[in-house]
Formats: structure tokens, C-alpha cells, sequence
DNA sequence: CGTTAATCGAGACGGTACGTCCTGTCTTCGG
DNA sequence: CCGAAGACAGGACGTACCGTCTCGATTAACG
């Protein structure tokens, strides 16, 4: 023990280099995003693609599933600004995004990579990590009309995450309604669910 | 000229075996069932369990995707029996029965491919078909609900059908709730989207 | 018993086509001719060339090695005219004639065959008792020289023949003189024999 | 470009494993040797009985031909001594040993190839060189023999050598004198062939 | 003259090998 | 020690033939 002292491990020789690192995540999300399927989608290719041994590759990630999620953890999609106005306008908003994403590389990137995801659990995890700050936002909104009395005050904000998102997103991807705009479901979609989530106030 | 003269094509040479065709059909079903991966299923392991030449399974199908969904499309999932006293106690029961579904072999079955078909626009042309089988339960309820006036008459039947079973399975297949039941789990959601569905007779 | 009573097998059914069997031998002879290897021969393209069911063909033949030494039995080498006025003169005219088969169609097709019927005793037979019939005119043309005088009375004909057929042939297939025509080969190598086998009666 | 810039190229990553190759050709060598015909070798069972994946096969051969070829290339016939007293008595041990060569494994892969190495012209052309090794000896008595007189200054080589190797070869591949000795048969022939090479020296 | 039985073409059958590609590991050299 | 390059054993890919086996439709000769 000669060296830097530090309890953390001391990494001897050459450090490896953090080019390489994201020459391979884009190569990945290059092809991906070219409509390379999962199952069509090579370690060889990624490699070669980034410019890069194998060898470097598997230094990394162990295998294929590994590296698509990181590499999916790269992406970030835009938020959409909220007007604030109304839990319904921002749900709207929030929804139409999510819907409009699906048209996306980065929407087609995630839809190819989702089912694997189910099948690994601790890829599920940190899946579910990510996708967690993404509903973070839609959380903030529930919050916010909680504390406006504009949804009941008991609530189940996970459950009602799960009846916005999920009905959008299964609508949007089927393609179940070709010819309506997004905005036009987000809006059904959360004005059908709203109906039971709202607050005692406007009865009357 | 002188015969039947049926304008159907006459098969000329051996006709396919469909013990054979059969056998494919079963090994397929039975490596997904006991876990094997879509990706990790193999041609060449579905024709050896089947006792059966890999050609013979190519003479059929073009590729494993479209075997596996003609292989799902055998499944036949049993329709729960409905109460039939109002319509969100059927939705219940039809809920909590997706929601159990999600566990039984032929469930995880689905589950695994459901990724691949959305790629394929044929083959999800086919699984929306095969799907549909089973909605069509769920819209005869709708139907019986508007009949009876439970529900609101401007109900679009098919987004409250997305509205129903989608949250329904993405909670249940993601486990978000792992200690509630799926009777509950389903209690709640079509407690939550019937908010929006109901008519206007019980007003008074 | 009630029949012809020859001792032959009395064949009830329909009697095999000679046309489907002509039509087998030709589709070998053809692909063999246009350069196809006997390796790369294969029964399902002799049998579509042939316009017939490939059954047909193994109804008939049990291999591929079978039906080629039949059909290469078939070739029928045109016998060149001798001269007749001297050994060496036919000698030279058949030699030649020998060496210049190597190049049409029909050599080429008994060159390629050649390695596979050493294998195959049984074949070997048959395909020495089809060769033998050229080498009878070799053997004619020995018997003439010894009756004049012309070859030494202890000529051993089966080895004499060896000594001047093969190495025509070698030296021929191989190529190893490619400027000197067949003639002038036949020539020297005629020359080269005959010194051992010459007679007495020139010696004063 | 420090460094030692020799002209040649400097072959970058893993090298070639001269083990595998020597594998591949001794599982090559041992199949024919054990009787397996060139058509029925397989490069599979080439690949299997060397311990070796196919593609290392194939990364260092195109086709079974080149590798077979390559294999026998290695294969050393012992070179019999020679007792050098005359032209006469060396060429009858030689051809001697040539006929006898057919018996041993070395002789049956040789022949077995023999055929298919006709074909390829580029192939034709190593085992020329491989054979012309072999064919060397003969060459050098023949040598000695023009210079001691023994053999005629006209003689051509070339053409003298077929004469005595390809009928040998003929005759003892064929078995057509399956009662005589190698030993009776290479006198014979060395006899007949060389009354018509013999010097001017003897004629007194 | 209708039965009988082997034939025909076509092509499916269970296999085996092809030659290619990718996996995850390993060696090499140069930095 | 990292990095690119690429070889390694293994194994699946989708294709092509093997030799056998149904199919329905002919074809003779027998009865």
C-alpha cells in the first residue's frame, strides 16, 4: 500500500477511458434507434459500430440487457412545461407528451427494450427508477390538487399514476384510435378518470 | 376438363402432417411455459422436443415470431363465469381475472411475447384479433350497463375498455401492489374509472 | 401357379417406364457433362432435370454411385479406324485417340467418375468389363504384331497394354507437355515402348 | 514509424493457434486413413475429432478440398535407399516401393484424393509440387544414368518417367496381377520400358 | 370389363451437414 | 493495466439433400 491511502480500491494501470464508455452507449442507442430489434441487436455490432474491442465491452456490462439499460438511462426526454392552471390542463399536457413520445426514437427506443425489462428484476428496478422521475412530475401535479381540494383527499396517487399513464400509453402504441390527436385522448383519458378522483368542493 | 371442377386448389404431393404441425405447436408452448426466454427459444430446440426436422418447422412458419403466435393463439384462456347483477361487480370479477391470469403459465406465456408483437404489424394484427375474443366479454357487460342505463349513454366503449384492462395489467404485471389482492386491486380501479362511466339515473 | 410358367418373376402392376428411366440416365450424363462434380451430383436435381419424382429414380437405382456407373456405361466412344499396316502405326492411332478423348464431353464425364469406382468394388467390375472393350482393340491390334513377327512371342499383352495405355492417360489428364499434340505423344511414348517388345526378326 | 519497419505486414490480434491447425489436420489424415471416403468426410466430424469449433476450420480453409490437400501434403513416404550398382536395379526398387506404397494408409488417402485434386486447377498445381518431390529421386538416377552411359543422351526425362511410375501405379491400384510381388512386377515393367532407353555402349 | 397392384409426379418426413454469425473468453501487441 | 484486434470453442441460424414415406392419379395384365 504505497499509494493514494483512500479506503476505495486502487485501480493500478491504465484508467479506462470514459470515451470509450460513451462511444459504445451511443453506437447502442444508434442502432436501436435505426429499428434494430432487441434480439437482432449484437454485441459485435456495437462494438464495431463504436469503434472498439469486444473485450472493452464486456468490461463494462456483463451482457446485452445490462448495456441497453444503461443505455436507456441516457435518454432524456424533454418535460413538458405545465401551465399550472388545473390539475386537468396539466394532466392533459403531461398525457399528451407521453402519447406524442411514442412517435419518437427515443419512444420507439424504450417500447423495443420494455419487455425484456420484465423478465430481469433487478434491471426491472432500476427501470422503474427511471421511469420514477419521470412520474415524479405527474406526483407534483397530484399534490398540488390534493392541497387545492381539487382531488379527494384519500387518494391512492399510485393507483391513480397507473389509471392516467397506462391507458394512454397502451392507446397511444396500439394505435387503437388512429385518427384523433393525442391531445383530444389525453384530454377523454383524464376527464374519465378525474370523474372519480375529484374533490368534495365543486358539488354543489 | 371432365371432373369435379371445384375452383378450390387440388394439393398436389404429401399433404402436411398435422400431428407434426401439432407437436411444434406443444413443444413451443411448453419451453415458453417453463420459462425459456423468447429470445433463448430456439428453432432447432422447439424441433428436437417436438421429434421433428428443423425443415419441417420451417415448411410452416417463416420465423420464430410467427410460430409463437400461432403457438398463443392456441391458448385458450377460460372466461370467468359473471355474476351478472351489475356491472361493476362483472368488471370486478373480469378484472381480478386478468389480474390472476398474469400468473398462470399461459399468462406468462403472453406476457413474454407481447414485446415481439408489437413490432410486426401482421402478427399484431393477429393478437388484436385474438385479443379481442376476450374484450368482447368486457363490451358485452358495457353493453348490458347502457341497456340498463348504469352507464352514461355517450360512453366510448372502447376507450373505457382501455381504461379498464390496461391499468389492470400493467399494476399487475409490474407487481406495484405485491400485498394487495386482485379482487381489491380491481374493486379499486373500476371504482375509480365507473366514477366517469355512470349514468345519470341514480342521481336523485 | 397358374401362369406363363417361365421361370422369370411374372410383374403385376404397372410396368416401369423405359422413358422415365432414359430420361434419368440423360439428365446425369447432361449435368455430368456441364462439369458438375460427382460430389456436387445430386438425385433431386437429376430427378427435376429429368422431369420426374425422385422415387422413380430409387426405385431403380440404390445410390447415386449405382446410377452413374450405369450411366457412363452408356457412353459409347467412337472406335477410331486403324490403319492396319502397321503395329505401330495403330498404336499411334490409338494412343492418340486416347489422349484426344480427354477433352470431349464424354471424357470428361469418365475422368470424373474414375476415382469413385475404385472404391466401389462391385462398380469396379462392371466399369473394367465396359473398358475392357476398348482395350480388346489394343489387345486385336498385339495379336496382329505377334502373328507377324512384329512383337516378341513372350509379350506379356495385360502388362504391355498397362505400359502404353496409362501413360498416355497421365500424361494426357495432367497435362504435362501442354505444346505437343496427342499425336506426336502417342508417337514417342509408342517408340519408347515397342523398343522391349519388338520382335527378333528385324535384329540382322 | 520508430520502430523496426521491416517491409512485411505485422498481423494484429490474437494469432492463429498452430496447435488447432495441427488438430485439424491429423483428425483429417486419421478419418481418411480409418477408411472414410472424401465425399463422406465431413468438416464437421473434422472439427469435432480435433477438439475444435468449425469456424477455426474455416478461418484457415475454404473447402474440404484445400484442407485435404493440405493434409496429405503433409503425409512423408519413406524414401527407400537405393543401392545405386545400376540404372536397372535402383528403378526396380523405387517402382517396387511405389506399388507397394498403394497397401499402407498413406497409399489408400493418397488415392482416395487422387480424383478430386484433378479438378482444381490451383490444387493440381501443390500436389504437382508435393509429387515432384517424390518424383525427384527418379529424376537423379536417371541423371546418373545418362552420365554413365546406361541410358540413351536423347532420353527425355520427363516422358521416361511416365512410362515407368503411371503404369506401375495403374497396375498395382487396379490389382490386375493381384499373384505377382511388387518386387516381379516393377522388374517387368522397368525391364520393358527400358529396351528403348538404353545407351549405345551395351551394342557391341 | 372391372379389379388389382405396382407405377407415376409431387412433395412432406426425420435427419445430417453445410457455411455464416454471434457469444463470452482468451491472447497478442502497442500505448 | 487498458485498448483494438481478432482467434478460440460452442452453438443456432436457415438452406439443401438424403433416402423414405404418403398422396391421388395412371396403366397394364388378370380374371
Amino acid at each position: 500500500m504505497t499509494t493514494t491511502g483512500a479506503g476505495a480500491a486502487r485501480p493500478v494501470g491504465r484508467p479506462r477511458s470514459s470515451q470509450a464508455s460513451d462511444a459504445i452507449i451511443s453506437a447502442t442507442l444508434d442502432l436501436l434507434a435505426e429499428g434494430v430489434t432487441i434480439e437482432a441487436l449484437t454485441i459485435e455490432a456495437i462494438a464495431s459500430r463504436a469503434g472498439v474491442g469486444k473485450a472493452t465491452v464486456y468490461r463494462r456490462w456483463p451482457n446485452k440487457e445490462a448495456l441497453v439499460i444503461d443505455a436507456i438511462a441516457c435518454l432524456k426526454g424533454a418535460t413538458p412545461l405545465l401551465p399550472g392552471r388545473s390539475v386537468r390542463e396539466d394532466l392533459v399536457t403531461l398525457l399528451a407528451g407521453m402519447g406524442k413520445a411514442n412517435d419518437t426514437p427515443e419512444g420507439r427506443i424504450v417500447l423495443a427494450v420494455l419487455p425484456e425489462i420484465r423478465r430481469n428484476p433487478e434491471l426491472s428496478a432500476r427501470y422503474a427508477a427511471m421511469v420514477d422521475s419521470r412520474r415524479e412530475v405527474i406526483r407534483e401535479v397530484f399534490r398540488r390538487g390534493l392541497a387545492s381540494g381539487e382531488l379527494t383527499p384519500d387518494l391512492d396517487v399510485e393507483l391513480a399514476l397507473a389509471m392516467l399513464s397506462s391507458p394512454m400509453m397502451s392507446v397511444a402504441s396500439m394505435r387503437m384510435f388512429p385518427r384523433v390527436s393525442e391531445e383530444r385522448l389525453a384530454e377523454r383519458i383524464v376527464d374519465l378518470a378525474l370523474a372519480g378522483m375529484r374533490g368534495p368542493a365543486p358539488c354543489e
